[in-house]
DNA sequence: CGATTTGTTGACCGGTGTCAATGTGGGTGG
DNA sequence: CCACCCACATTGACACCGGTCAACAAATCG
């Protein structure tokens, strides 16, 4: 029996979360958030594995997370199927639409989700006369494109422990920010089989990573629950640097990057 | 002894290639560009392997290679370098900058290139009274995350030499919108070293994979000069990964995703 | 011409994928 | 309420891709 989609005609108060997210990126007057929040409509919650937009599809609207899970994928030409990202609440997945239209990937719910939905021409016509706000959405969509960059160095540099480590620390810290990590503790609805598409291993190896980390006290990942049981190495650094450099304790060489010495004639120096 | 950096006034005719790559993803009136053209100073001329802007630097401007490449790199805690992207004529590696301010990769040119400059604060007074031309950029910038997805997928899903044949390909896609590819043959003056870096693989099996590539007539890779034997090859070669996957035989079907029946309890359907 | 970087090759073995079998919990229908 | 079922999780055996080490060749540069 399909679950109800509820619709709502605002957002509510808990939802506000997301504008506070807005405002952490960039310096916003409250007219600014009030007038993007005017035209959040309908607000719905979706069920579990629902496809938001799906690749090739053009966007005509743009959603915010209020609540829940989502994460972007895309299936390569050989079946396999790449997670891109994870979503949570205050994110705006796709707003890259607004400029893009044409997707290049799909959206789904990973659990059930509470979204406000925007429709481009209503966005359109907010940002016209608000160029701050116009370009917080900018950076949006570049803090987006930074996190990208960051799991291309997670999939190519670190070992299979580290790179999930580098998830869960990464999603821990974006949870933080929003409050919802309580007691070295979060949600996160995912499967095994979920994480082996994001992290490009197979379900077997992901299993066992996870009981490495449970044998060893480091984390239990389990009934959609995440639970830090070191979470010193955890907060002590935002960037968790001391998080990876303990997983991945086995090489410290650097590999392939020479470092010329001065004087030498290819460049070392900065361009001006 | 360092090669002199050449500085020029204004672009030449040649490099107006840039402009008409803009044009590519937006419609732009002629004004907008002639503006953009018109705060492009200095034209310098730099060497193989100069920093152009690092890791942590506030940017200040922005550059567009005229001609040469350049490549984004990041290094990870333990020691290794992972390359994020190649960029040839008509990118702007760290037009990012503009809105985010703070860099979180080092540009590197990877030859001698012909680089652009345009200081932020010409670009924003320009942009300021033209929102085509501001949401042009946003664009540019969404490309680039575009780009990004599309390297996930591709060192999360791909086998060794498919991950090394879109490369290639992408590579040869790109240059070939700048008339950069004559007779299947284009310039990509790469060492092995960086191409590890950017697959994520060892320098010894980048060699090893090329040295397939070339005795199989796919492609040839040498002397900074890239030869496209066999394309078709090259780019069904990328899905010459499900070489493994298809001796198994059954699947066509997509791995670790299933499909639900209509009308089961977990959502299949789209969101509106 | 020597020095340094880059490319090439072989031997070895550890990390991961694959296959296959079994356990487990929650939902569903009788 | 129970029995079944299905998705998900777990575990072991085994093969092999790809990393590491090491030595050498070739190209490039001063």
């Amino acid at each position: 029996m399909a679950r109800k989609l509820k619709t709502f005609q605002t957002i509510s108060r808990s939802d506000l979360a997301w504008c506070r997210k807005l405002r952490l990126h960039s310096e916003l007057p409250d007219e600014n958030v009030a007038a993007l929040r005017s035209i959040v409509s309908p607000v719905r919650v979706l069920p579990e594995d629902l496809v938001i937009v799906r690749e090739g599809d053009l966007s005509t609207q743009c959603c915010v997370i209020l609540s829940g899970f989502a994460y972007r994928s895309k299936v390569a030409e050989n079946g396999k199927r790449q997670i891109l990202s994870f979503h949570i609440a205050g994110d705006m997945p796709d707003l890259q639409g607004l400029p893009l239209k044409r997707m290049d990937h799909d959206l789904t719910t990973l659990w059930e989700a509470r979204l406000g939905f925007i429709k481009h021409e209503a966005l359109e016509s907010v940002l016209e006369p608000r160029p701050t706000l116009a370009r917080a959405l900018w950076r949006e969509t570049l803090v987006d494109a930074l996190l990208f960059r960051q799991w291309i160095v997670n999939l190519g540099t670190r070992s299979t422990a580290g790179r999930m480590a580098y998830l869960i620390g990464e999603l821990r810290q974006r949870l933080a920010t929003m409050g919802l990590v309580v007691n070295e503790q979060f949600d996160f609805p995912i499967t095994q089989s979920k994480l082996a598409d994001a992290l490009g291993l197979s379900i077997v190896h992901v299993n066992r990573v996870l009981q490495t980390f449970r044998t060893e006290g480091i984390l239990d990942l389990k009934r959609r629950v995440v639970t830090l049981k070191d979470s010193k190495r955890l907060s002590s650094s935002a960037d968790l640097t001391a998080w990876r450099t303990m997983l991945s304790a086995r090489k410290i060489e650097i590999r392939s990057r020479r470092i010329r010495p001065a004087g030498q004639s290819k460049g070392t120096g900065r361009a001006g």
